[in-house]
RNA sequence: GGUGCGUUGGCCGAGUGGCUAGGCACAGGUCUGCAAAACCUGCUACAGUGGUUCGAUUCCGCUACGCACCUCCA
């Protein structure tokens, strides 16, 4: 099994990856809190974990995937002062808080599906956890970690981090943290500001509420990811992920209540993705400059120009490192719709060549094929034996390069910049100005197969799929077959206007055709 | 105020102590009845300033600017 390096938070640098079983691999990825929509920035750590789990399980290993759903406990403006995301959103719609739980969690699938990010192998909520989460605080309290005030449980962040270091993950020593913390007015129940609740008591007025051993109340948002991570991938796991904003204080209290409540930080390798910005600026909720991913598949958006398409997301995100702040705008989106493009466009033609030439395609069915909506005109393209040693070395040098990208840190830019020379030589080839042998084009194949479709969870829009697909494909096939041959005719004749009257007409229908050597192909819109 | 990160060509974005991705845009060319596509060529950038070095965009220092976290945020 080839080897992958990943970046550590924990170590702030690029470590090999060792599973704790050999072969296996647990990942905890924190996911959405479902009071709303999600946006732009939300498509960032579901396509990176996605690629992630994608690679890991293509390198051969079996990976449990677990992702959450946070529809308890999550308070607004301070970690312990606020109201619930969740209960004040189901005040304001005058619903109840499941309801309006089921809405956002069934809208996030949605969106998650079209981006083509693979469903997490558990998908727990915080709300099916309380009894775990209860045990955990009372775990906690034994330590000697934490303490009741008022009904209330808070985490004493001194007396552990005299014990252990809090600030671990984040790089930060308690006093710098304490500097900045503004200072709480005397209502707060703490006895530290930068301790926080585990478990909270709920005022009369508050809906979503559980009994516990300190009263009605409900947990605090660190702590279910502790929970689920435990029940779901041990004592001990290999990756956990998440967007960097959540670094501190989330995943660092995280791992205090880890070593509190069972004597161990947990997690191996931390991995977090950076932000997505808008005019540099970090795009979140909070700022209220977040466009949806709604409203970026439909183009409904002031700051939008058009509408932009599941995979040109997808594309564009992969287009840059997932540790580093990927900048939003209409030309960088319209440049990643075009470049996308070029690759599905390549696909399709690499496919042709490659049945041609009879090449069997071994790793089919991976996921997201682009349908062979075959264009009219056979590719009989010669096909060399062996051809020139030259090529096969390029083309061996991409296969490297993609792998070698991939497993550098999940470098998916350098990957694709190598598959943009695949692009190139697939072109150079279609246009008979390459011969390509048998083994380059399975090479390439596989390239694509595993790697720009299976991998990176890339998918061809364009191509129609079902039933009508066949019969459009079957009328295009007639259609372009008697332009063919009034094409022929006029070229004796050079009256073109029959021959350019058709390509209008179908133009007109949103279907470009484009006229090759080999024949016309075509493409709908 | 504390902590950390960044500043790359028209735009987006990689990367490296010397050979200096890729995409998009732009210009020229080839092909083509035209169109489109494709291919070829051109565009050589690393904020400023000192230092280390035979040599720095890449290492170190300083300056400027920007960003993130320290409240909820993917």
């Amino acid at each position: 099994m080839r080897d992958l390096y990943i970046t550590n938070t924990l170590s702030r640098t690029k470590e090999i990856f060792k599973p704790i079983n050999p072969g296996r691999v647990g990942l905890y990825v924190c996911g959405p809190t479902v009071y709303g929509d999600a946006h732009l920035g939300h498509a960032r750590p579901g396509v990176t974990y996605d690629v992630l789990v994608r690679l890991l399980r293509h390198l051969g290993y079996k990976v449990r995937y677990v992702r959450n759903i946070t529809d308890v406990g999550h308070l607004e403006h301070d970690a312990d002062e606020g109201e619930d995301k969740i209960a004040k959103k189901a005040r304001l719609d005058q619903l109840e808080p499941m309801e309006v739980v089921q809405n956002y969690t069934l809208r996030y699938h949605e969106a998650m599906r079209m981006l083509n990010v693979a469903p997490p192998s558990i998908e727990p909520r915080a709300s099916g956890h309380i009894v775990e989460q209860i045990e955990a605080v009372k775990k906690i309290l034994a330590s000697g970690y934490a303490y009741e005030s008022n009904g209330s449980i808070y985490f004493d962040v001194q007396k552990y981090n005299a014990d252990h270091h809090y600030g671990v993950l984040s790089g930060r020593n308690l006093d710098d943290t304490l500097e900045g913390t503004r200072n709480l007015d005397g209502q707060s129940d703490k006895r530290a500001p930068y301790d926080f609740a585990i478990w909270k008591k709920a005022e009369p007025q508050h809906i979503m509420r559980w009994p516990s051993p300190w009263g009605e109340g409900f947990p605090g948002w660190h702590l279910e990811c502790s929970v689920m991570g435990e029940k779901y991938l041990g004592h001990e796991f290999d990756i956990h992920g998440g967007g960097m904003d959540l670094m501190f204080p989330h995943h660092e209290c995280e791992i205090a209540q880890n070593v509190a409540s069972r004597g161990t930080r947990g997690v191996h390798y931390w991995v977090h993705s950076n932000m997505i910005t808008i005019n540099g600026q970090k795009m979140g909720k909070s700022l209220g400059n977040f466009i949806t991913l709604p409203q970026l598949f439909a183009g409904e958006h002031d700051k939008l120009e058009q509408a932009y398409s599941p995979m040109t997301i997808r594309f564009f995100i992969l287009q840059a490192h997932y540790r580093g702040t990927l900048d939003f705008s209409n030309e960088a989106l319209q440049a990643a719709q075009k470049g996308l493009r070029r690759i599905m466009a390549a696909a399709k033609d690499l496919y042709a060549l490659a049945s041609a030439a009879g090449v069997e395609r071994t790793s089919v069915g991976t996921e997201g094929h682009p349908a062979n909506q075959m264009s009219y005109g056979e590719f009989i393209t010669s096909i060399a034996p062996e051809s020139s040693a030259a090529e096969n070395a390029e083309v061996k040098a991409i296969f490297d390069g993609v792998y070698d990208a991939l497993c550098d840190d999940m470098n998916t830019p350098i990957a694709l910049s190598h598959i943009f020379d695949a692009v190139r030589i697939i072109n150079t080839a279609k246009d008979r100005k390459l011969v390509l042998s048998k083994n380059d084009l399975a090479t390439l194949c596989q390239i694509f197969d595993d790697i720009v479709f299976g991998v990176m969870g890339l998918r061809d829009e364009d191509a129609s799929e079902g039933t009508s697909a066949k019969v459009i494909d079957g009328l295009m096939q007639m259609v372009l077959e008697t332009r063919a041959e009034v094409r022929e005719q006029a070229k004796q004749t050079k009256d073109w206007s029959k021959c350019d009257q058709i390509r209008d007409a179908l133009k007109a229908l949103g279907i470009t055709v484009k006229d090759g050597k080999e024949g016309a192909t075509w493409t709908i819109e």
